[in-house]
DNA sequence: ATGAACCTATCAAGTGGTAGATAGATGACG
DNA sequence: CGTCATCTATCTACCACTTGATAGGTTCAT
């Protein structure tokens, strides 16, 4: 879900790599080593910039997140069907340019085995996020949960079945219903 | 969503406790060892039933599909909202009782990370459970992705936020969608 | 000459996997 | 019946490799 960057240092680079493979392998797919190689440093110079693992995933995720909900604006800005679009058109890019999960859809399956720091972030995200779909729709719909939900799982099928227009059905089916409602 | 078995050989306490720590800490958070000290018996044994870790997971896998399955039985037997409420009550027990991901959500984010005889297995599964739910739905419903993104999604909620209420507010919202339509 | 940004080299722990021994059950045959 | 061979399930002990992490040195711009 997150945008492009340019004229990176190393520190940005590391993060960019840990990301790609955090949201492709998850978090015991992703080693020191192998975001050097992507970099093009050695590993000592990865624990330069982040000591732990735990501070460089907790790292990923706080920009990950930040970018996704600055992205997202004020709710108050948008009609709840163009909250809903819009929602719907990060989790759409992400399947089908990126080919990998939301961050936080593999956070959120692998919580069990990450770093306390490293949950507490995705918990921020999955909270303000709804909070920000509520705003959007308006505080008595109910719906916030079921449409994160919707996404989040649109990404987990399009994956498994290696078919980007999984999540297309989804988006599309879950606009009209908003729309209708 | 798996239930419980009695009476079990090594082998079989083997594929239980693999298929908890799957669901719990993902592919690369389970190792042979864990996997023995769980059973009680030495990391060899577990090689002497299960070659590889790839056969492994494979195997639980294919237990977990069928066991699925199984349990959802013949479409053509319910309603439409039948088969809904039957679906999203196994994913809600999933959260509920056994406060861990299902199993083909997990290999879903890690596709990228899984050896190809796993990754089959999870796409027959969602390929199967896909076609019961379009068959009970009637073929020209368009609904069965967006379920089953829901509910899938609905479990990553559940386990981010800590909270299982999320699952039972997502079975809710879509069981009354359908039975609606 | 100070400090940031790298490096080389290494460590202890854990990984999947293999080799070979052993104890006990099973069954065939005289 | 006895006993010999085989099979199953398990063990101990190891191997090569990867992991996160650390210590200490080098380079180079300010």
């Amino acid at each position: 879900m997150a945008t492009a960057r340019r004229r990176e240092g190393t520190a940005e680079k590391i993060l960019d790599s840990a990301e790609e493979r955090l949201c492709r392998y998850g978090y015991n797919g992703v080693s020191f080593r192998d975001i050097a190689a992507d970099v093009g440093v050695k590993s000592a110079s990865v624990h330069y910039f982040f000591p732990t693992k735990a501070t460089l995933v907790a790292a990923v995720a706080r920009r990950y997140a930040d970018l996704c909900l600055a992205e997202l604006g004020d709710p108050a800005a948008r009609g709840p069907a163009e909250a809903v679009a819009l929602l719907g058109e990060m989790f759409r890019r992400t399947v089908a340019e990126r080919k990998r999960m939301c961050l936080f859809g593999m956070m959120a399956a692998e919580i069990g085995a990450l770093p306390a720091e490293v949950g507490a972030e995705a918990r921020r995200f999955f909270a303000e996020t709804l909070r920000w779909l509520r705003a959007a729709l308006g505080e008595d719909s109910g719906a916030a949960e079921t449409i994160l939900a919707a996404f989040e799982g649109g990404v987990l099928l399009a994956r498994a079945m290696d078919d980007p227009s999984m999540m297309e059905k989804v988006v599309e089916r879950v606009s009209i219903h908003e729309a209708r409602a």
